[in-house]
DNA sequence: TCACAACTGAGACTGAGTGTCAGCTCGATC
DNA sequence: GATCGAGCTGACACTCAGTCTCAGTTGTGA
């Protein structure tokens, strides 16, 4: 899935990377996003405030530079999904394969996803790239449906489903983590798969 | 709607705000939105820097300041409709008000999508305000279908048909506007109430 | 070992957004 | 119609994010 050279040079700078993020969030955990400079970032870390350019896009990037890799895994599960299985079914399939990655750190997903909802800035930039998994997901979805991918329905089947993951990682985000994700992940799509009366 | 004093202050203050928006859109238009600085819309509209950030929050909010009424237009239009009606169509007829809003002007509509298309922060922002969106509509269309607001099938539904106005306006543009709004809505919303094999 | 490519810190620079302050204007009241 | 307070204004200084350049260093491939 990664396209990584992997030689030394590109394995230490993923290396640093992630050690630049660990310490950010520790700060930006602690004080908040805002309240945190990159200078504090950067002193912390050990490396030029130039630097810390070069590893992330921006502020924001520190913390969410995990985010661009999770709509190509939704992607490639998709792609992995047997062809006959209907569009809801397939995108649920494929979405849940996330389940793993929260069951890992529940606590700490959860904190991040408060911090990001609390903060404009981050929230504004998580969308952002979620934009970028709409487009992802739909390139692969439009030949299983023998649609292109700029067709209308298309973009309606990927972005109800990503409002549906959206839903339950919302609702599992209010519930501090007791409510069941999958369970609130099949009851999110399962009202995308209803027949028409979602009446009154 | 509106919660305006009305006031002869509120009234010139509302109206120099336009005008402002008006300078700075002919600037973004013509340059691009990065190119240009506050201090050129400042410059061109004749106020002080400091003002500008008073009638705007920010540079994005001289282009998106419109954005949270609509929210407000589309919530407001679904109180409005029967309460037999389904859930898909009722939310259908609310989103479609909108349509008198891009009939108006096309063509500035259509500029308008195009720069915040290309512009990250502008769409960035753009994405937040729609955040709120979700949370005003969802307030209306939970107590209509007797569960609470932050229900996941609520969330879920508002998010779906948000996807539908999303996935047509986004055609419309890519069509130049030439493609009917109005049928892109409806094959839109359709995708969402046909019965499940929306199968390959 | 050598030459090149990619990385680094340092520091100057632009531009967005905030806070303060002193002066002006509107509009209600006497 | 003079006055007083609230709200608006421009000017200006300040913080911080993000870009760019430059010179020095280090990994990489021949």
């Amino acid at each position: 899935m990664s396209t990584t050279p992997s030689t030394l040079r590109s394995r230490t700078r993923e290396a640093v990377r992630l050690q630049v993020a660990e310490v950010a969030w520790e700060l930006f955990s602690a004080r908040g996003f805002d309240a945190v400079t990159v200078d504090d970032v950067v002193a912390a870390a050990g490396i030029s405030r130039a630097s810390f350019f070069r590893y992330f896009a921006g502020k924001e990037d520190a913390v969410l530079f995990a985010v661009d890799a999770i709509g190509a895994q939704i992607a490639q599960a998709l792609a992995a999904r047997p062809a006959g299985e209907d569009a809801w079914t397939a995108l649920q399939r494929a979405v849940d394969g996330l389940e793993a990655l929260y069951r890992r750190d529940p606590a700490g997903a959860l904190a991040r996803m408060r911090l990001v909802d609390e903060t404009p800035s981050l929230l504004a930039s998580q969308l952002e790239k979620q934009v970028r998994w709409h487009r992802m997901i739909a390139e692969v979805l439009a030949p299983r449906l023998g649609l292109t991918t700029d067709d209308v329905r298309v973009e309606v089947i990927v972005g109800a489903a990503l409002s549906a993951l959206d839903a339950a990682r919302r609702r599992w985000s209010t519930s501090n983590g007791e409510e069941d994700l999958m369970l609130l992940l099949s009851q999110a799509f399962d009202v995308l798969r209803v027949p028409a009366p979602a009446l009154r």
